[in-house]
RNA sequence: GCCACCUUAGCUCAGUCGGUAGAGCAACGCUUUCGUAAAGCGUAGGUCGCCGGUUCAAAUCCGGCAGGUGGCUCCA
């Protein structure tokens, strides 16, 4: 029998029959790796364990120890449930089931949407199939024989999946037991392996991702090496309901999103407004320091000026209905670009006066689906930290630069060091403006990320049609990604009003536009912030920074006199003095994740000393009310 | 908007088989004047999301609508 050379790893070259699998190279090294593993990397393609290897090849065997092994086997799993899904609901259609971030789903046609009750049944039936510890095999299979089959089971949809397949492509089966998939896989040995798995939700999803098509039955799940590390998952999205904004926003008393006031609209409590005010005002000041002129703009337009931006055409579904004020028809803004517009074209700008940057903290309204909507992360109106930067093509790339920077530097005051940047370029056919200026913009967008040492993904042809950008998405403190910050190209709004400034030639040229928003919305980025933090914010934007808990009534006039020392130098200072014991107030301040308490009795009316109590309980060495006042500053002043 | 689920006091939630509503916390009053995560007693608080139907009788069963939650699509 003619024999093949196979590589390991680590260099070592061993000779095997032809034909030989992953497997049984596993097993003739040892029974325990032959065991653990799940699948195998052949010429650095991911293949099944039961693969025959026909010429010499490198090797790599993969199990619950590697990256790959999560998503074979989340995948595998998707196929375990839909086996079982086949076997309880035999009318049901399957259709595709694959892997995501740390999960699976699989999405059904059927009669009857799965209700949260069926998840229990389709669990158990999953159970009994691993006990039941069926082979995967692989098979393969021709373009005309796999129609055939599919259809005969009555599988449209894979029918219709095959059909789009080029007609060169190797087909491949997955079997397992009684059911059958189309794959391309590869898959764990034998259902048997999967040791830990859960099914999560169900929820509804068009066929394709497209709303004109079929709704789905899609369940969704999840699996782990082992139970430790899906309870630690589980863990993990309960620690995100803990964080939940919309929670922590009733329970600090920050904002409402009100169903009399209108689905998307916030209010903002005295204590978000204030932590948003805080917010606000770092902003103004960061702008000033970095040349910005803040404008101001109105919320309403007329629909003249958004027949020229274009909104009325490309952009009607989103905003809201036409307004009738003496015979002229205004609209709602969704976005203040126009207007930032009307300001650079009030008088005629000459290159000297370029860069132009315009910020302002502009509300626009959206009319979004109700679906869409998300506490503040996704509402009908929301504030902007919009920004429009007007330059010459010389100073493209200073400002693309100077831009990153301050979006990183604005983004670190707040915390977040880990990003993700995305750069989506000129779509292939719906795009406005001259490709030599697209691909000038994005030539300074990726000279810039590069220069900058910045890591970034390429989502080609994924640009707005007017012009290509750059997203940030921030990681927050327990690894979730939320986009906030955007910096795009406008090449359709300066030809639409023809804007211009006049060059050292003395010709009129066209500006280019940089649209960009750091925080987004202030909506959404307090909505990150206060899941980011849990709730427990720092004290240069906590809405109330310390508390004063005098031991009974007979200290409230004390307490008020240092109550009004903190306010003098500018703290944010709540006195406590209800008819309550000391243990209470405290429990409470806890629950409001107020930063800092002081209690205060006889002891510090009669020395002048006080300790600060740090949220959590830790107690600081007494300080006189100066020592404190700047103490307390200068942790205000750290970010 | 579409699919599934949910909606009971200010908040968190019980409420069995259809028989007219219950707890804890919060609020208010009284007692207590208290030293680092919940003092005691008492009072008040509800058209059970809304509209309709079935029934002698509906928080409970049925239908419609609204709002919310998880997704899909979309997105700051």
């Amino acid at each position: 029998m003619p024999s093949v050379n196979i590589t390991l790893p680590d260099g070592a070259v061993k000779v095997y029959d032809q034909g030989v699998s992953p497997m049984d190279i596993a097993l003739s090294i040892s029974e325990g790796l032959a065991r653990n593993c799940v699948v195998a990397e052949v010429n650095h393609r991911l293949t099944d364990m039961a693969y025959k290897i026909e010429e010499d090849a490198e090797i790599r065997l993969i199990t619950w120890k590697d990256s790959e092994a999560h998503d074979v086997l989340l995948h595998s799993t998707a196929h375990v449930m839909a086996q079982a899904v086949q076997r309880l609901f035999p009318e049901v259609k399957v259709t595709i089931g694959p892997s995501i971030e740390n999960r699976f789903y699989y999405d059904f046609d059927t009669e009857t949407p799965f209700t949260e009750n069926d998840l229990l049944k389709i669990e158990a039936e999953m159970k009994k199939i691993i006990k039941e510890n069926l082979t995967v095999s692989r098979s393969e299979i021709s373009r005309n024989e796999a129609i055939k089959l599919f259809d005969k089971m009555g599988e449209s949809y894979k029918v219709e999946i095959i059909s789009e397949i080029p007609e060169d492509e190797i087909l491949s089966l997955y079997s397992q037991g009684d059911f059958t998939d189309l794959c391309r896989g590869p898959h764990i040995p034998s259902t048997g392996k999967i040791p830990a798995f859960k099914l999560l939700s169900v929820a509804g999803a068009y066929w394709r991702g497209d709303e004109k098509n079929k709704m789905l039955s899609r369940v969704y799940g999840t699996a782990f090496p082992s139970k430790k590390e899906l309870n630690a998952y589980l863990q993990l999205l309960k620690e995100a309901k803990k964080r939940d904004h919309r929670k922590l926003g009733k329970e600090l008393d920050l904002f409402e999103i009100s169903d009399t006031v209108g689905q998307g609209l916030s209010l903002w409590f005295p204590k978000g407004a204030t932590m948003r005010k805080l917010i606000e005002d770092y902003w103004h000041k960061e702008h000033r320091d970095r040349d910005y002129d803040i404008i101001q703009t109105p919320h309403i337009g007329k629909a003249e000026l958004w027949e020229t931006s274009g909104h009325l055409s490309f952009y009607k579904e989103s905003m809201y209905p036409v307004m009738k004020v003496e015979n002229q028809d205004y609209y709602l803004k969704p976005m203040n670009c126009p207007f930032h517009i009307m300001v650079y074209k009030r008088h005629q700008t000459s290159y000297r006066d370029l860069p132009i940057r315009y910020a302002e903290l502009g509300t626009v309204y959206r009319y979004e689906l109700s679906g869409v909507l998300h506490g503040l992360m996704r509402v009908r109106g929301f504030t902007q930290d919009d920004a429009h930067i007007f330059c010459t093509p010389e100073q493209l790339n200073d400002e693309v630069e100077k831009l990153l920077q301050f979006s990183f530097d604005f983004l670190k005051a707040f915390g977040f060091e880990e990003y993700e940047l995305y750069l989506s370029t000129q779509p292939t056919e719906k795009f406005v403006g001259e490709p030599v200026l697209w691909e000038k913009a994005q030539e300074s967008l990726r000279k810039s990320m590069e220069k900058m040492d910045i890591d970034y993904k390429v989502d080609e042809g994924g640009g707005a049609f007017y012009g290509p950008k750059i997203d940030i998405k921030i990681k927050d403190a327990i690894g979730r990604l939320w986009q906030c910050t955007t910096i795009q190209f406008d090449f359709n709004l300066p030809d639409r009003f023809d804007m211009t400034y006049t060059g050292s030639d003395g010709e009129a040229h066209r500006p280019f536009v940089i649209h960009r928003a750091i925080m987004g919305s202030l909506e959404r980025f307090i909505g990150v912030l206060i899941e980011h933090t849990a709730g427990k914010f720092p004290l240069w934007y906590a809405p109330v920074q310390l508390k004063l808990i005098p031991v009974s009534e007979k200290y409230n006039d004390f307490a008020n006199k240092i109550t009004a020392k903190f306010r003098e130098a500018d703290l944010r200072v709540e006195m406590d003095g209800r008819n309550e014991r000391v243990g209470y107030k405290i429990r409470e301040a806890e629950t409001l994740k107020i930063p800092y308490m002081i209690v205060i009795g006889q002891q510090e009316e009669e020395s002048g000393m006080f300790k600060l109590r740090h949220q959590g309980g830790e107690e600081l060495a007494p300080m006189n009310i100066k020592t404190m006042i700047g103490f307390l500053n200068s942790e205000v002043d750290k970010h």
